[in-house]
DNA sequence: CATAAATGATAGTAACACTATCTAATATGG
DNA sequence: CCATATTAGATAGTGTTACTATCATTTATG
């Protein structure tokens, strides 16, 4: 592990063996994140990842016990991600709406001047994010996964983010609503702007982060202020 | 085929044969809604549907080639049913701010006061919907499925409910943005009041459909007008 | 150096996602 | 009403997926 790898808190019941502690955690890591930008989440198995590694079925399934757990394993790295983005480029910022657009920026572009991590690539773990992000929530078993806590960091993040919306105008009624659709609306509009170009306004696809966060600040704007 | 049922048309590249067509097709289509609300997209099987209708898998087949067809061919039907809807709601209003309005009702609640067909259950589709109607889009494939137009319905709705936008306010430079957003705002958030309802503001699990759609006009108004 | 921990190698099973073929029922058109 | 086409049922089969189990080997640790 690098000496200055950060390692986020991920609720262990989403693991067997913890990735982040080995270099064979790290590789899977990695090489998920590539094979399902690649192949997408209902083409990925654990056999396709395990030869990528050079490695067998039997020892991804010891860090995972499905590809389910694995894809919300790294939705929930991402958020931790954008969260940590967000408290650190907040923490010395008093005005709360420079505060709150730089929560915009970081929700949208959620991109990494300086990676955190040697075995993580952001840019691409946001690509997966968004093309298969909502998965890790939209599955028959949620309440279970839930009641064990297995959401606790898209939670925590949308409650930063409200708290933050709330700061801006403490008579807006819906701060957790707006939060959680800036969420969803950001990588839902960068898929859209990707593949279903209809369905939104962002005509550039060079600077559509840039595009959208433009956007999202001016329906912020308008709605907060 | 009941007397007064309505057909929509829906992108023949989805089936093999069109279940709007014959009894079977109808008890299939009937079915598919229930299971999928009871278990679950990824737990769905056609051998499953095919028992629950006492017929047989291959039976199944001869309508869609997987489920990933049915269910994208569930949600169109779903999106040309709203799209229904609005315009006939808003068919005979003059004014711009109540036909969109209107359109939001329709999008958040999409409720049957009277129901289109015998064999498909407005409500239950709703549910199948909001729990796994992402997934319809959010595929691999997506860039070649929308080359061959399976997306047009909801291309189409948007544009429709943009369009409603920019009469309220000719001058707002996100129409499809917005438009897309309240569809994908108005299932998420229902969703979340269901499963996760620290992402959302409704609290009254009643009548959370009354709140949500108090929540987007507010945010449409101030986002318009 | 001894021991534990992690990984590799191999095998096996039930379910899934189809494809093919043949038969039986049903509808339709003349 | 018969001839024919259409539709559904029944059955079989194949490769893949999603695991579980076991045992051997390598690698880390005290």
């Amino acid at each position: 592990m690098g000496r200055f790898d950060i390692k986020f808190n991920i609720n262990p019941k989403l693991f067997n063996r913890d990735p982040q502690d080995s270099e064979y955690g790290h590789k899977l890591l990695k090489n998920s994140i590539l094979l399902l930008d690649e192949i997408g989440f209902e083409g990925f198995t654990f056999k396709k990842l395990a030869i990528r590694i050079d490695s067998t079925e039997s020892s991804v399934y010891r860090y995972f016990n499905n590809k389910h757990f694995l894809l919300l394993f790294l939705t929930c790295w991402y958020w931790e991600w954008v969260h940590y983005l967000i408290i650190t480029y907040t923490r010395n910022i008093e005005d709360p709406v420079k505060r709150l657009k730089i929560a915009v920026h970081n929700i949208v572009n959620a991109s990494n001047e300086s990676p955190l991590t040697e075995y993580i690539n952001e840019n691409k773990l946001h690509e997966v994010v968004i093309k298969e992000g909502s998965k890790a929530y939209h599955v028959h078993d949620i309440d279970e996964e839930n009641k064990e806590g297995l959401f606790k960091s898209y939670k925590e993040l949308v409650s930063t983010v409200s708290s933050l919306i709330s700061e801006v105008n403490p008579d807006f009624p819906y701060p957790h609503i707006l939060a959680s659709n800036m969420f969803e609306m950001a990588n839902n509009q960068i898929f859209f702007a990707e593949h279903l170009p209809k369905l939104t306004d962002i005509k550039n696809r060079q600077k559509k982060y840039q595009d959208l966060e433009g956007a999202m600040w001016y329906m912020v704007q308008k709605i907060l202020m």
